[in-house]
DNA sequence: GCGGATCGTTACGCAAGCGTTTCTTTTGCC
DNA sequence: GGCAAAAGAAACGCTTGCGTAACGATCCGC
């Protein structure tokens, strides 16, 4: 069951949201460190760090310092691969989901509210 | 006519949205630009850096900041107000219609790919 | 076990954003 | 006219993110 959308929606959803969380949320995430957490929590493990920055398209480094950063806000956590010792795994945290689940009514609420 | 999101779908159109635009996008605005641009564009003018520091939460200096960088990147211009010359109002530019209709499309189109 | 390949991190110099504070210009009131 | 108030920009020091390049650790075929 797609979504399906007018222009002014799509746009307008994206406004408040937007606005909502700027307002509700000191930590500002970047768009990419939004992207990768999203897909962290919504496709199926394991996630590495060069499965990453080949999904999003961006270096190695770039999903290092997001993972930096991320990990430091308690969003998400490292693991070495036990398997391949040069791997790193990424795990999802209470904390994480919790964000991502507050992040999601947001979005849920805001839709409610567009007009026409 | 509300839209009516289930948490999956939600997240879900997120997450293949920051997805695209990341990969697609080399501008990478963060979530603040993009808040006062959809503002700037989606509510009736006039826009001034007093009132859009006020609706997002924010102070002037992050407005002033925003706008030297979008300008720089055409997607909003900057003019006196002639009838108080202290204002300043923000003036949408063509290019800034398209980056935005551009991003509809990708909300769109997104929000139709959505499975379930 | 050795050498090349692979994985993630670190180092480097640089650009951009932040909050606070300090102008500069303009207004409006006395 | 004179002066406090208001709007926006600029200055300051700091933090964070970037891309490129170099680096250690680990794997694997031989």
């Amino acid at each position: 069951m797609p979504i399906e959308l007018t222009p002014s929606q799509a746009l307008g959803l994206w406004h408040s949201v937007s606005l909502a969380q700027v307002r509700v949320d000191s930590r500002d995430l970047t768009l990419r460190q939004l992207a990768i957490l999203l897909h962290i929590y919504l496709v199926p493990p394991p996630h590495t760090v060069r499965g990453l920055a080949a999904t999003l398209g961006v270096t190695k480094p770039v999903i290092t310092r997001a993972l930096d950063t991320m990990g430091a806000l308690g969003l998400v956590d490292r693991a070495r691969d036990d398997r391949d010792r040069r791997n790193v795994v990424i795990k999802r945290t209470v904390e994480g989901a919790l964000y991502l689940e507050k992040f999601g009514d947001l979005i849920i609420d805001q839709g409610r509210k567009q007009p026409k």
